[in-house]
RNA sequence: GCCCCCAUCGUUCAGUGGCCUAGGACACUGCCCUUUCACGGCAGGAACACGGGUUCGAAUCCCGUUGGGGGUACCA
């Protein structure tokens, strides 16, 4: 087979099976394509592989269009394969009339006892070949899979990859239902949509050779280029499950990433810009964006680093940007106030979800200390003196944030010690967290001495 | 079981026969800055899975071993 003509314009294809939400290692596959189409200004075609019939659901596809706009990924063509059915039928109908294909009627069980019988080894064994099986209830198409010969391409991550004809076993084409299968599908659409690179997750490499003969069996005499992305894993090497792991880019977005983060961290993981640059705008990844480049070897998930991605990107933000786009995490806060605290809340988060928890003593109650911060902090010598002076002055200060730090750490001169620690503990519940005078300066005087107080009261 | 694939610091990416006493980033440790935390600065530990070849020379090429993963549906 021949290669699909490189000087034709590159059409790329991102096609998801609609689950209700898009998985990361989908979302890397979409932003692969994307970058080269985008990369060789090419066409970015987005295909619902939907043909399994309880996953043509439109609520199930609005997620996926959701979070690849989240990401930034657009798309210049759209289609949905249960839209399709009858050139797919057509298609099964033709091999049919050509002797590629033959009706089917065993079923599941039958097979696998048979496979059994055989010696263990699963699989279709062709037994209906020749049966001249008529459509009825309970039948199948099956495809007729040469016996002889090698299926091959040369996969621009890979290298070559070759299966015997030998292995593949008469897999169906159209179900009993009367639907049509993945494999012809996603073989006619590629030929009918003139894609000619194929980038896709890696867990599909074992279907190609079904798809290269059907391809063939279409009257292509070529193929597209295939590209086969390694896995994205977990922290045991396997491939990030639904079960187990946070797979749904839609939970990232509730955890308070950024999309610039995570579409640039997930970039990061089987590729890299030339100069060793980790964190750049997405168009200068593009322009040096090549698919020839990518890794082999499956990549860990790091949320440990999309965090630090993360934090970058929220300190790269204008105040006013990060104001808008953190406030929907920030909780029951006046926006008013959110608005004069956020560029210190800015300055110290890795993700937009931490932001309460550095609010919660402005905007309610602060936390009881933990035991061993309180002996920490508390148990010093002339810590009772410092909130006794501290509570004293407080009474009659102005309400500043300059004018509190004067208090505060004019105490501490008097005394000749560190004051603050104490302060903040009585007054915020935890040893570390936002500058202390600016938010403090938004409490009431009353509020701030009862609790200095009570923390007092304690010693 | 069978088929396919993978293998550089804990993680990720760089390295495509000599520039490597293997580099960057994250994470980690220490110090500095700082009356919190974070940021920032400096320093440090940390890897070519193993065994054979090929070659004057191998992290880079070949073979094997080991380890890991993916697939094996009337899912995609």
């Amino acid at each position: 087979m021949d290669e699909i003509d490189s000087n034709s314009p590159v059409r790329v294809r991102f096609s998801p099976a609609p689950t209700g939400y898009l998985h990361v290692g989908s979302a890397r596959s979409a932003l692969f394509n994307w970058m080269y189409a985008r990369h060789t200004g090419g066409v970015m075609v987005l295909r619902i592989e939907d043909t399994d019939a309880d996953r043509s659901r439109p609520e199930l596809i609005d997620a996926i269009h959701e979070s690849l706009s989240w990401l930034g990924i657009d798309w210049d063509e759209e289609y949905l394969q249960s839209e399709r059915f009858d050139q797919y039928l057509e298609a099964a109908q033709s091999f049919l009339d050509k002797g590629l294909a033959y009706r089917c009627d065993c079923s599941q069980e039958a097979s696998r006892a048979r496979a059994e019988a055989r010696g263990g080894k699963p699989g279709y064994d062709g037994f209906c070949r020749d049966r001249d099986v008529q459509p009825g209830e309970g039948v199948v198409i099956r495809f007729r899979t040469p016996d002889e010969g090698v299926t091959a391409w040369d996969d621009l991550i890979r290298g070559r990859v070759e299966f015997q004809n030998s292995e593949l076993e008469d897999f169906v084409i159209v179900r009993s239902s009367g639907v049509p299968m993945f494999h012809v599908a996603n073989a006619y659409d590629d030929l009918d949509m003139g894609i000619t690179h194929v980038v896709r997750g890696e867990d599909l490499v074992n279907t190609v050779p079904r798809v290269l003969l059907l391809r063939a069996a279409l009257g292509a005499t070529d193929q597209p280029t295939f590209a086969h992305l390694p896995l994205i894993v977990n922290e045991k090497r396997q491939k990030l499950s639904k079960r187990r792991d946070d797979v749904s880019v839609g939970d990232y977005v509730n955890k308070g990433f950024l999309s610039e983060a995570m579409r640039n961290y997930l970039l990061t993981l089987g590729w890299s810009a030339k100069d060793d640059a980790e964190i750049l705008p997405i168009e200068e990844f593009v322009a040096q964006f090549e698919l020839s480049d990518i890794n082999k070897a499956p990549a860990f998930f790091d949320i440990k680093k999309l965090e630090h991605f993360n934090s970058e990107y929220i300190r790269a933000l204008s105040v006013e940007d990060f104001i808008e786009r953190s406030i929907p995490f920030a909780g029951d806060v006046d926006p008013a106030l959110y608005g004069r605290l956020a560029e210190l809340v800015q300055g110290r988060i890795k993700r937009l979800d931490e932001i309460p928890a550095l609010l919660e003593w402005v905007v309610g109650d602060a936390p009881e200390p933990s035991e061993k911060d309180w002996r920490k902090v508390m148990g010093k010598d002339g810590v009772p003196e410092v909130l006794d002076l501290v509570i004293e002055r407080l009474a009659a200060c102005a309400w500043t944030p300059e004018s509190l730090e004067e208090v505060v750490f004019g105490v501490g001169k008097e005394l000749d010690t560190k004051t603050q620690l104490p302060v903040r503990l009585a007054l915020t519940g935890v040893r570390f967290g936002l500058p202390l005078f600016e938010p403090m300066a938004e409490l009431d005087r009353d509020l701030v001495i009862s609790r200095l107080t009570t923390a007092r009261a304690r010693l």
